[in-house]
DNA sequence: TAGGTTTCCGGAAACGTTTCCAGATCTCTT
DNA sequence: AAGAGATCTGGAAACGTTTCCGGAAACCTA
């Protein structure tokens, strides 16, 4: 009926009572059921609903969290994103997306932002991380729970996941298959994933050629897959598994093969890591390192509510550890339909 | 230095002078030149940075707007979130994810959840809608622009595109390369974009057998496509193409083809929707109608600025051609590689 | 030099809410 | 029945900012 938005003094005029026993009425304790009652009718009658920014002013709290990564539409920061707003949102917290930019200067720049006070905590996904940033991350009291690695020893909370085990396990899967001679197509090494992955494959102890993509794309992958294909058979007997560091470099490395003429698993098994919607509906399906995405987003969020409520009980570290999903890209006879629903619907 | 953060009036004090200078110093108009570098350098002294909380109480704007979907994973959506963001943030706008729910009851009351003013608008991609969803959006004060269903003659905002369009097209395209016996693998009837792929199907004037998969994965899609290979076998003559109503289905379409036999594009040409990520790294690569998601988000982007800073030029509503784009599962000779960098880095 | 105009500054109010504090009313126990 | 305690209410302050308004100072013009 009004036009523009009522307000509580409003609400309290309308009952004819006092602003502090409207408010309490309506939100907290103390207050007696007839007050309730009649508060409750006037803010009907003038539907009034409270002011999200004035609340937020008086109890220094938003009931906002941010969720910063490089790029918002790579697939495993949508399930990140996807998790953490399943956790946070019932709870009454609302989810604001950010984008910490390529550099770990525009990342540090975003966090101290933080000082703005528009958000009560941030999850932060960092691509790289040097020591200004973590710095910024440190001098910030607004809280911040960093995905990517492990950080408690500069009193920054951190989930992370082991993803050089993840490479070692795909590699001690392929030799259980019988595979010896596995190559691993891998990511630029100046990235933390990177580097974590080639430790992971060098470990286990195995010996196979070795490439970098430019980045963690299929097109990217094509060209250091066919390299890799190539060095395998320079010298001596080729390839026949391939250990990728994304799911997207596996791919890559399918396409690579049907190049020569190879089949996949046949003559080349190949794993990819992430274990994405991608590689699920692929074919031949991927079998994929899963490194718990969506879990680990559900653990930041968990973290982050409880810090947002004034939790102080000491520097939190969780580390979710990876876990193989065998597809057809390595055994022939796996189910090809475990497919998830993914898009209810294309509007 | 300071652990807390530092306020406007300990600025003005530091700076030794008024609060009205400060703040006019800091961010607007009419400060002299020594005002202003006096002012800066106790702001600098101090770690000083403003409070989003009290400047939005004062001004009434938040700087923040809305993205509201059923299901924050779908690609589509993503598409359209990460242009929406791209362009709001470089203009100092926030972007709030926010899910509808399934049902259309849930989604008028987050339309009335805006009257809590966290937000300066929303863009809102409803899955379904109905009158009391309508009349929501109409009494909302704070702006909405709707993405899916032109709804200019409700006064509502609203950005489309023609989907009904897009599968014309697509089954135009099949025509022209010969193809004769085509089949339509669809969604949901009960769903918008549903009942619009069909209605484009018949106004084609194609004959061909029809099939609904249950929803639009890739799982509910290969059940209904093997029924429409059946299906078209048992009328006489076994399909040439099949038109799909997602990229997901489309590609549903081709494992089933597989399953019989069939090679594609050789035996069976098939069309996908979307022009997803999917489609684009699927072996084959999907020929595939876009339906500009990320222009659409742009668009909606765009008229969410132009209403949050106060116009009010009439209702707008944008349309968006569909277009098809053309790759293997239709014509072999296309060019397998146009993929786009898309996962930077997988942490 | 006087008058008018522009430029700049400080005081104060306002945005909408929660919560502290003190006083009033009520309930229960002895 | 009186006092102690519990329960409830209203007044007022506070959160941090922008902006209106009046006045002072500086500037220009005649």
């Amino acid at each position: 009926m009004t036009s523009s938005r009522a307000t509580l003094i409003q609400v309290a005029e309308r009952a004819g009572v006092s602003l502090s026993s409207t408010s309490r009425a309506l939100h907290g304790g103390g207050a007696s059921a007839a007050m309730v009652e009649r508060v409750r009718a006037a803010a009907a009658e003038l539907g009034y609903s409270p002011d999200a920014i004035g609340r937020s002013l008086r109890m220094k709290r938003t009931f906002q969290v941010a969720f910063a990564v490089a790029d918002i539409g790579n697939p495993v920061y949508v399930e990140m994103m996807t998790a953490i707003h399943e956790v946070l949102a019932p709870r009454g917290y609302r989810v604001v997306v950010m984008s910490t930019g390529d550099t770990t200067t525009s990342t540090t720049e975003l966090v101290r932002s933080l000082s703005g006070g528009f958000v009560d905590g941030m999850i932060l996904v960092p691509l790289r991380t040097d020591d200004a940033l973590i710095e910024a991350l440190r001098e910030q009291e607004v809280p911040v729970v960093v995905m990517g690695r492990p950080l408690k020893e500069h009193g920054i909370d951190s989930v992370s996941t082991d993803s050089a085990d993840g490479i070692a396990r795909a590699v001690n899967h392929l030799r259980e298959l019988g595979r010896s001679r596995i190559g691993f197509l891998n990511g630029p090494l100046d990235t933390t994933p990177g580097q974590a992955r080639r430790r992971g494959f060098e470990a286990v102890g195995a010996q196979g050629p070795v490439e970098e993509a430019e980045n963690f794309t299929v097109a990217a992958g094509v060209v250091a897959a066919r390299r890799l294909l190539a060095a395998g058979e320079a010298e001596g007997r080729p390839l026949d598994a391939v250990v990728a560091a994304n799911d997207l470099l596996a791919i890559a490395a399918i396409r690579a093969a049907r190049e020569r003429g190879l089949t996949v698993p046949g003559d080349l098994a190949v794993t990819g890591m992430d274990d994405t919607e991608f590689g699920r509906v692929f074919q031949p399906s991927l079998t994929s390192v899963s490194l718990g995405s969506a879990e680990r987003g559900r653990a930041a969020a968990e973290i982050m509510l409880s810090l947002a409520e004034g939790s102080h009980e000491g520097t939190r570290q969780i580390e979710v550890g990876p876990e193989l999903v065998v597809r057809e890209s390595t055994d022939p006879t796996a189910l090809p339909d475990d497919i998830e629903p993914l898009s209810l619907d294309s509007p």
